[in-house]
DNA sequence: AAATCAATTTAGCATGGGCTAACTTTTTGC
DNA sequence: GCAAAAAGTTAGCCCATGCTAAATTGATTT
């Protein structure tokens, strides 16, 4: 029952709010390069229109972050024409999907709607630990073959 | 098993990503109405100095935060005097607190370790639905009685 | 009661991630 | 091929959240 919540160390407790900093500095990058991955499956490119309709932001917005990814790897771009992802920044993308639909998966697995799912996946999924993520996806497969 | 990932509708999604934003807008006023509420309860007050050491940030970083949270009507305080909540802090803090126990009992339910369960549940926890919480709350629940 | 030490505050700065408004370029439709 | 529409860019702004360095206040110790 463990009434009695004692904090953390203090050491401890600084650190998981730095990692938990650090996660949260990653999370547009993250949603970003996924978004632009999904795009360029579902409708051949990823133009910055659509990722601004996409995520509710304005194309102003839009540019400024794609300068960042670009700054730091993760896509390439020309003046008005399409974005890509580079090399890194498909790797992080196939990682963020993979992620991403686990997550999904498992809160389906757990009975919730498709649009909550949908909605708490976009967040829970850049805090789930590797051994978390195992977890889930554990879960989900024995549900699966359970019954 | 819909490997067919087709991408929510784009007003959905925006939506999605509007809701996700202001997750994020109050996720660092939730850790700190929670952090404040817990050490009232275990050290009596709630001191800058505590404040800084438990998020692993400077006295000056809380400074900051701490006149948010006085702007939003979150914390009241005296210059050098230590940090009290108001009702609304208070009421808030005692959401956190209890959605936070019920996302780390999860985690631990599924077999985490109390590191990790810790650690993820600190940022899960701002991402999780009223609806999610009741399944993570069920799910501990039957754990414990089932066996 | 001073002196010292700890805690807090303030000033000034940086970055991320939003916005609007104005402008430029590209695409499209006639 | 041109005009209009759509898309993209730029400039200038805002706020949240972090930092360092310096100043101030409060607490402790002799
Ligand atoms: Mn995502
Ligand atoms: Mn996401
Ligand atoms: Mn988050
Ligand atoms: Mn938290």
């Amino acid at each position: 029952m463990a009434g009695g919540a004692v904090l953390p160390t203090k050491e401890n407790h600084a650190e998981t709010f730095a990692r938990l900093r650090d996660a949260h500095a990653r999370e547009v990058t993250e949603d970003y390069v996924e978004m632009i991955a999904d795009l360029i499956v579902e409708e051949g490119e990823a133009r910055a229109v659509s990722l601004a309709e996409r995520f509710g932001v304005t194309p102003a917005t839009v540019n400024n972050t794609i300068k960042r990814l670009e700054r730091d790897g993760f896509v390439s771009s020309r003046p008005y024409r399409s974005i890509f992802l580079t090399e890194a920044g498909q790797a992080l993308a196939d990682k963020c999907r993979e992620r991403h639909q686990i997550v999904y998966d498992f809160l389906i697995a757990l009975g919730l709607d498709a649009k909550i799912a949908e909605f708490d996946a976009e967040g829970i999924e850049h805090h789930v630990s590797a051994e978390t993520l195992e977890v889930f996806r554990k879960f989900t497969e024995a549900r699966k073959t359970g019954d």
